[in-house]
DNA sequence: GTTTGCAGGGTACTTGACGTACCCTATAAG
DNA sequence: CTTATAGGGTACGTCAAGTACCCTGCAAAC
């Protein structure tokens, strides 16, 4: 009764609560009240730590995701960059998808917020295993060593972000993910030979 | 002065209203109670022409926009992408994009919102002229005849949206526009033969 | 062991904004 | 001239962000 928790106990205890109300009603419903009850503390606590709900959001995101990044090797660049997508699909599709794009578009009026979210999400990581995944096909003799290249490595995810971005929809079809491969990135790392 | 404004007169004015609204402040700083006080009447007025913030959001858009979709000609496959994209990054970066993106963000959760932007935003029409601008490539033996695909045609503009979503600058540097084409768009095109 | 400062807790408040309710009045249609 | 309808004024109800105080337990310094 008499114990109070402090310092790092309570914070987990409000990153968990604010972790648990993002996951059931999504980034707009994550409540600065609820929040506090459902941590069985008050908002003070709260704002000693984080100086706005964006902060705390971004935060129990970051507390709620701990996705390893997926790593295929199924032998040809075609299976690898399908299964990629495929990954990412399902990723972007679930419950912890679906709280990282009303984050991402909650923060698309404030560059500070996009800064945070970036470095979150695994850009960069992301980034890295399409380029090694070029590099293995290089390898194999799949396709010519300029295709090695950042722009090119990038745009099969942004074909499938920009695709949720523009229908809202759940989850993308698995044809579009074959369109994406076979009548973009196939032809692309071919065309810079 | 006891001329009271009715039906279409009053309808315009607070969509003149709502759209100077969101010019100046974007959809977030669009209020309702602010537009009113623009259009020099109350929320009742408002609320009986639409249910809520968001629609009338939507409709002030509309009246603002209708800018004409470019059709360069410069003779190549490259001028005319390049073209292409600077104009859309022109667009999208000057307030009226600015307004566009913050509605589009405004959306993200709202499905029935996105409904409404997508068949406002023009979507179609610009991949119609990305479609046109590959088939005049054909014409002149620029380009090989499968270069002429929607995914492909969809493909610059995606990538130009892409960067506007990760960072929420004011506008894309020219180089990476040059990159687009040259490190993507023409080595696709090309890789399709 | 006592004091003192800091972090946690309770509560209430301010501010803005959406959306609604009521009631009065001008105006257009009959 | 009467009357239904739509505009206008104003005041709510509600919700949520963020702030202000003040009290109290804890823990380290003395």
């Amino acid at each position: 009764m008499g114990t109070r928790r402090r310092g790092e106990e309570l914070e987990q205890a409000i990153l968990h609560a604010a972790a648990e109300e993002l996951r059931e009603s999504g980034y707009p419903g994550m409540t600065m009240d609820r929040v506090a009850a459902r941590a069985g503390t008050n908002k003070n606590a709260i704002y000693r730590r984080w100086p706005h709900r964006a902060a705390l959001g971004i935060a129990a995101y970051r507390h709620l995701s701990d996705v390893a990044m997926p790593k295929p090797d199924t032998g040809t660049l075609r299976g690898d960059a399908l299964e990629m997508l495929r990954q990412a699909n399902e990723t972007w599709s679930s419950p912890h998808g679906a709280v990282l794009r009303s984050l991402l578009a909650a923060a698309a009026d404030d560059p500070a917020l996009l800064d945070l979210m970036r470095e979150r999400s695994g850009a960069d990581t992301m980034d890295r295993a399409w380029l090694s995944l070029l590099e293995r096909a290089v390898a194999r003799g799949e396709a010519p060593p300029t295709a090695v290249h950042q722009r090119v490595a990038a745009t099969p995810m942004m074909l499938l972000r920009a695709e949720y971005a523009m229908r809202g929809i759940p989850s993308v079809a698995d044809e579009v993910l074959i369109d994406i491969v076979d009548e973009v990135f196939l032809p692309l790392v071919r065309g810079r030979g």
